[in-house]
DNA sequence: CGGTCCTTTGACACAGGTCAAGTAATGTGG
DNA sequence: CCACATTACTTGACCTGTGTCAAAGGACCG
């Protein structure tokens, strides 16, 4: 039996998403069931430390530093986590989606800071009765490692991408990749949509606004994406963007 | 009991460090322990999937998209792990020790090259057999989870460096994580030892090999390090460094 | 409608890359 | 022990991709 037939119909979420049966199973059904089901009684731990937490955009979620209380899973919206210098300098380390876990860490206090970018949904988690749901349950243990292991392979691309790549090689793959997130929540990948600010996306790619700004307005130029509105792109050559993004 | 204190004593082991009693022990006592000594049972059938692994520098560990088919826990030496695009331009995602772990990966080939830079001995784990130990001993996991957690954080912090960060910066950045990770293993820290080429430094800080030469030339120059020989560097200004580094 | 924020575009500057030459360290065969 | 080759590193001169500074247009909002 799926982990999310156990949830009962709640009106609320339905009136957003009819397919979905609780307020809270994108996380549960979605992230913690891919290890395989959870059982009854597991299932119902799980709900009863959930909390659902909406934001809207520009929010802060937490600070880098800021002791680390809880465990965030997105259930809808997007968000950004960063890192700042003293002088203000910011690195984005990921935008996050629904389905995607947000604040885990081994230290006491939060590693980076956390913002929503759109109106988001979140399901908290305090932190110590979600760890001793790990000890007693191996399955989610097993699949916070796999996502560990999946989010540490991304950070090596993303570390391939600032070290090594042109300022056109890192828009091209940048698309491409949130194309791809876009598709794996089965949302539309092309024409792919942005929620973020050039601001943004310079600061996930290790570039400026301008830069990011004049690189789209290049790729427009040469025929190879078309610029639906400012935050909507299509991809006017997929194989030559595919071949940009590899450094071809 | 510490886990570390199960093994016999071994003479060729002892012969080149005498305070250790078993040819893997490195990886045994310090990595598998850290999370709670392993019982005697567990211990033994940890002991028992395991090769131990001599190779020289410049030898290929491993490269990426080949089978995974082992784990690897460095017991003594240098290891560098990279990635590669088409056209040869190469980015290394990290220095690896003894008690570091390699080849840990949740798909079934290696996501990155690795590659001894000195004359390093690996504790090898057929990855069947080592996953399989992973289900039965929960501390292996949540030691593993532990691991990742540290080495996602890692990653988020050379996204920093990579992203927003002067050569300047980058450099010092370097030589301050280098010693410090050799200080974590009882090694010197200052004056630090860096077993590595200018063009794996280049390629870890995201530089080129002239960059790095003259970034320490500079800072040789301006008497914040002094350069005993290639490969050792003395820190003259500590807090000054540290300044520099976090981009003050 | 007037203000604010975001984006685009242009002109120019500079940090770091490229190309090239020279030096030092290490190893090899005679 | 010494030519000689090889590899690693440093330094200089110059170039270029991206950053900086500035201005202007457009979207959104109270």
């Amino acid at each position: 039996m799926p982990a999310s037939s156990r949830f009962t119909v709640n009106a609320q979420a339905q009136h957003h998403a009819p397919h979905l049966v609780h307020p809270c199973d994108t996380c549960a059904a979605r992230e913690f069931s891919a290890c395989g089901p959870l059982d009854a009684a597991e299932q119902d731990r799980l709900v009863a430390i959930m909390q659902t937490v909406e934001i809207g955009p520009h929010e802060p979620i937490f600070d880098e530093a800021e002791p680390a209380n809880f465990v965030f899973n997105v259930k809808d919206g997007a968000v950004k986590v960063y890192k700042l210098l003293a002088d203000g300098r910011r690195q984005i380390t990921g935008f996050l989606w629904s389905g995607d876990f947000l604040g885990l860490t081994h230290n006491d206090t939060y590693a980076y800071s956390a913002e929503a970018m759109s109106p988001t949904v979140l399901c908290r988690f305090p932190r110590q009765k979600f760890e001793s749901l790990l000890t007693d349950i191996p399955k989610l243990e097993r699949r916070l490692l796999g996502i560990a292991s999946h989010e540490l392979a991304a950070a090596q691309d993303q570390m391939m991408l600032l070290g090594r790549k042109s300022a056109r090689e890192r828009v091209v793959s940048f698309l491409l990749m949130i194309s791809d997130a876009a598709v794996r929540r089965n949302h539309p990948g092309d024409p792919v949509f942005l929620p973020m600010t050039r601001a943004d996306v310079g600061d996930y790619l290790g570039l400026t606004i301008e830069t990011v700004s004049r690189t789209l307005s290049q790729l427009k130029a040469q025929g190879l994406i078309r610029l639906i509105d400012e935050k909507r792109i299509a991809f006017a050559n997929l194989d030559e963007l595919r071949g940009i993004a590899a450094g071809g």
